[in-house]
DNA sequence: CGTCTATTTGAATGTACTCAAAAGCGGTGG
DNA sequence: CCACCGCTTTTGAGTACATTCAAATAGACG
């Protein structure tokens, strides 16, 4: 099962975990295949699942009065994703999840996360590092957006993710990036004149 | 000793704690007065503590390439503040922690913390509960840059924490906006001329 | 009181924006 | 297989908002 390599590698970044644990944790969640365009979460609605991505990319995005999507995260393989604050609070969730290409999750939801926090202490510790992990990296992010420019930020984004860059269309990235699509194209537009 | 109902008033909206916990955990902690203009955390050096404000205010920033401060955090009392990265790997802080103002903390070092999350379910629960709360707030808040207006996000701070707006000079709550000082100086003498 | 820093204001500039339209690309059905 | 449709990306022209540079005013602190 090489689907369960990929998640037992990633907790073993962060917890020792021996075999039967990680079968304890594989037991909490449920497989779930995603269609391309497909909701994983629609805002208004509460967040019942925390996904973790086995194959394929999904991003989370609010959409603001104007109609706007603004993209917060983009999760491809390895990564998990949920409105967070709607999954923790039941209340109901603000941003959208859909997946960008079909894509394979092992969905666990509120109850059995619970659950795994408070029964089994290495969960508890995995989901405390995993999400003092993702705090770090949310302060960056917002430390980036202020201090660089949108063309540095999408340089960034294309030399530490490539995969993103390839899978994800342009205006996703664009959102991601605080940008309007003409802005992004106009801006690959540049990068490529300077490269010649 | 009003200081450490703070503490406990902070910790018992994440879990339940008795007070012989409470004792342990403030044990694992050493209380510190810092004046106004010192620095809490020197980026380039690594933060070895976390620390619980007390009284006063706090912020993080970085600082880039042409020497700008790019404010990423203002704590106030009831708050934690540290450069996180730092903190949990032991490399080089990229934050600078400033306290604007003479403050009370109290430390926690990486050993105690470490330490507390290792021997005490219950504060290795509050730690994760405490992060998954950071992290949404982080969530939200680059949704905010994102989809409002510099205007906006002003008229949202001082409306959610209106004690910031009075204490932390305007330059650095323009940072913390993402805008320049002059800037914030404009956008507030429209509100201004709007409210007449 | 005087110095130093923060804030305000003015004028010119720049970067990303909007609106609009053209070109490119992918998938579907004839 | 190709023509057509819908959606994405690119390009153009004019605009808006925050920026820069510069200087004046206000405020804080010794």
């Amino acid at each position: 099962m090489d689907k369960l390599d990929i998640l037992q590698k990633h907790i073993s970044l962060k917890v020792d975990i021996d075999s039967a644990d990680l079968d304890r944790f594989v037991a909490l969640t449920t497989p779930r295949t995603i269609e391309k365009g497909e909701f994983f979460i629609r805002s208004g609605q509460v967040a019942r699942y925390q996904a973790f991505v086995l194959k394929g990319v999904l991003a989370s995005y609010s959409i603001d009065t104007k109609g706007e999507k603004h993209v917060v995260q983009i999760a491809i393989e390895g990564h998990w994703i949920s409105d967070l604050y709607s999954f923790l609070s039941k209340e109901p969730a603000v941003f959208t999840i859909e997946a960008l290409e079909k894509s394979e999750l092992l969905l666990m939801s509120n109850e059995n996360h619970e659950r795994a926090c408070d029964e089994i202490p290495v969960f508890e510790r995995f989901f405390r590092l995993l999400t003092q992990n993702a705090l770090v990296h949310h302060q960056r992010r917002i430390s980036h957006i202020y201090s660089e420019s949108a063309e540095d930020r999408y340089l960034n984004l294309i030399k530490e993710k490539p995969e993103i860059a390839q899978s994800v269309p342009q205006h996703y990235l664009a959102s991601f990036l605080g940008i309007k699509p003409q802005s992004l194209s106009r801006i690959r537009k540049k990068i490529a004149e300077n490269a010649r």
